[in-house]
DNA sequence: AGTGAAACGACCGTAGA
DNA sequence: TCTACGGTCGTTTCACT
């Protein structure tokens, strides 16, 4: 085989992607299924010993490439209203977005190329909720120009990837 | 014991949401900390025995308030691009997510209200892979109207919870 | 809904091909 | 990097509160 990308630090964040064997890739579908199922079962679903499994997830853990947590539906949680907003920005956008990170009803925020300068996904309870949080706190940040509001009807797909650094 | 086999979707549709006492609260986040921590670990770190805790968390689960699951980072595993994409669609909305839901490298698809019909993130090695998913799949999908791309300059925030707040 | 106890199974470190 | 194995700890069931 090529020289083998050993690298034992944790995560660090210029690391380069490594190219993952069906091996690793069926154990990581194993804990999309289920994060809790365990090693030995996953072992026998990809042909691996209980110890093997167990260390190439710490492996892929550490190596910032996967997370098994929990997540949460804000539906069975009363968050019934959820959005997605575009912003125009003048000036740094980055220092909006930490502003944006900052309001806990935001739950995702990222910088973009195009018609807006960021987007933001935000959850309320209700229309009341998000109406407060758009006046008073998201086009209240300095350097917002203007917003716009994509209520959403019906989340359709949603596949949990992670990046954020 | 119980045939739960509820793998295929994590909304339990037309259940009621449930509020969350402190103890729920807690073992939520120790589960966001670490998905793979053990019911005894938590029961100690929120007062409880282990075989509540592993109740509380069976009940939250099979309730889909909450899943235990492996997320992955596109960046370390070599997806450099990322990009919302705002769509406009003639007729069935529905159908046009259906579509996109079908296809890999689309890992959100959620119906809104506003300027556009349809918002889907999608994952991609690079540009050229962009590109062509656009061209060859998303808007070749009869009723598309039009997209607008927002290319990913940086995720600075992505949350999976937002009720135990 | 919670505890406690005992049987069982999973997890972890170490050794070795 | 994997398997094998033994000690330890977590999980499961059940009787009880």
């Amino acid at each position: 085989m090529n020289a083998a990308p050993t690298n034992s630090s944790p995560r660090s964040p210029g690391s380069r992607p490594q190219q993952l064997d069906a091996v690793s890739k069926a154990i990581i579908e194993q804990l999309q299924e289920d994060g809790r199922r365990s090693y030995a079962e996953i072992g026998k679903a990809v042909g691996l010993s209980e110890a093997a499994v167990r260390q190439r997830v710490q492996k892929l853990t550490e190596a910032g490439v996967m997370q098994v947590v929990a997540v949460t539906d804000p539906m069975q949680l009363g968050f019934y209203r959820q959005a997605m907003i575009g912003l125009k920005v003048t000036g740094d956008t980055t220092a909006v977005a930490e502003e944006l990170g900052r309001i806990p009803s935001v739950d995702y925020v990222v910088l973009t190329a195009g018609s807006f300068d960021v987007l933001a996904e935000v959850v309320c309870e209700n229309d009341d909720d998000l109406i407060e949080l758009l006046n008073k706190r998201i086009r209240a940040i300095e350097g917002v120009l203007s917003t716009e509001t994509f209520v959403y009807l019906r989340l359709h797909k949603q596949f949990y990837n992670w990046g954020t650094r």
